[in-house]
DNA sequence: TAACCATATTCCGGTCCGATATATGCTCGG
DNA sequence: CCGAGCATATATCGGACCGGAATATGGTTA
C-alpha cells in the first residue's frame, strides 16, 4: 500500500491539502493503521496531479499561508478502485516494545517498569481515541466497522497488558540502579 | 528500532548467519512483530563487524555454500543493552486490509468476500503459529510472555473478525460481476 | 516584544524493502 | 538419468519512505 493510494483514499472523502492529509494520518480516526510523512505525501500528490488523478486549486486565506487544496478526479476514483482490486499487501505490526520485553531479564527493574507504564499509557490513549471517534463526526458503516475492529483488539491488548505487566517487571534484574542488595 | 539492533537481539541468543537472521524474522516465533530484508541485514552485519560489536567466522559445509556465521561480542552485548535503555520507537501497525475495508461499499461483493477470507486465513495462521511456539523449542520466561501477549491479541482479532466479517461483505455492492440484477 | 505555536510546503540524508543476480547441490518426476 | 525446481547462502541496486531541518507567515501568550 503506497502513499499514492493512501492519498487517494483520503481525498475520496473530500478535498484536502498535503498538511490535512498528514494530520489525518497522524491524528485522525484511522491513524492506527495508516501513516505517511510529508516527505512522501507532497511528492505523491505532485505525481498524482501529473497523472491527472487529482486536481488542485490554491486557496488564499487571510492571515495564513496559502493552501494548495487537492481533490480527486473521476480518473482518480477509477484508479483508486482499480488499485483496491489488486492483491493487498500484508498487514504489518512492528513493536520495539515487544523486542524490549523479550530482554526484560537483562535490564534494570526500574527501566522495565517505566517502559511498561509508557506502553500502557499509549495503549490506553489509542483505545480512548477509537472510543471517542464515533461521537465526533464520522462515519459511514464501513468506517465504523473498521473502528470497532480496532476497539476490540485494543481493548484486550490493554486488559491483557494490565493484568500481566507485573510479571514482566518481576523478571527484570532486581537492582534499581544502586548497590543496596535486598 | 533499526536493523542493527534487531541483528544484535537475535545474535544475543546464539550465533547465526545473515540467512538465519532473515529466516528468524520471517518464520520464527517473533516474526509477528519484527521484520527485516536481506537488503538491510547484510549491510547491517558488515557495519556491526566494522564496529567490533559482532565477530564472524566462515564455516565450510560440504555440499552447501559456505556460511558466514556471526556471533555477538562483549562490546556488542554492552551496546545492545545501552540501545534498549534508549527511548523506544513507537509500535506501528499498518493494514492495507483495513484501508480496503473502509471502501467495502464501492467494491464488488465477491472481491470483498475473497479478501475477507484471505485475511481470516492469515490471522488464523498467525495465531496457530504462536499457539504452537511453546511446544517446539523455546523459550525463556520473557519470550513466553511476549508470545502470550501476541496470542491474546490475535485470538480476539480472529474471533471478532469471524463474527463480523459478514457485515462487511453485506456492505459491498451487490453485483457479483455480472448484470443479473437481484 | 520575544518566544512559541499552528499552518503550509519543500528538500535531503539515510534507512529499509523488494527484486534480482550468483552459486551450489539436493530431490523428485518424467 | 537428466533437468526442473527448490533450499541454502550471500550480495547488490533502485526506489520508496521516514524523520528532521529549513523556510514562510501570522496569531497567541508570557
Amino acid at each position: 500500500m503506497n502513499v499514492r493510494t493512501l492519498c487517494l483514499s483520503i481525498l475520496y472523502d473530500g478535498e484536502a491539502s498535503g498538511y490535512d492529509i498528514r494530520r489525518m494520518c497522524t491524528e485522525g480516526n484511522f491513524a492506527y493503521f495508516v501513516e505517511a510523512s510529508y516527505g512522501s505525501i507532497y511528492p505523491a500528490l505532485a505525481r498524482l496531479e501529473d497523472d491527472g488523478l487529482v486536481a488542485s486549486r490554491t486557496e488564499q486565506q487571510p492571515g495564513k499561508p496559502a493552501r494548495k487544496v487537492y481533490s480527486i478526479t473521476e480518473a482518480g476514483k477509477t484508479a483508486f478502485a482499480a488499485e483496491l482490486a489488486e492483491p493487498l499487501g500484508e498487514d504489518m505490526f512492528r513493536s520495539p516494545f515487544l523486542l524490549f520485553a523479550r530482554f526484560a531479564h537483562i535490564l534494570p527493574r526500574d527501566l522495565v517498569e517505566q517502559r511498561c507504564n509508557e506502553f500502557l499509557a499509549r495503549t490506553v490513549a489509542d483505545r480512548k481515541k477509537l472510543d471517542d471517534a464515533p461521537k465526533e463526526h464520522c462515519c459511514n458503516a464501513a468506517d465504523m466497522w473498521v473502528i470497532n475492529y480496532g476497539r476490540a483488539v485494543l481493548e484486550v491488548a490493554e486488559q491483557h497488558f494490565r493484568t500481566h505487566m507485573h510479571e514482566l517487571i518481576t523478571m527484570a534484574r532486581a537492582e534499581p540502579r544502586k548497590d543496596a542488595a535486598e
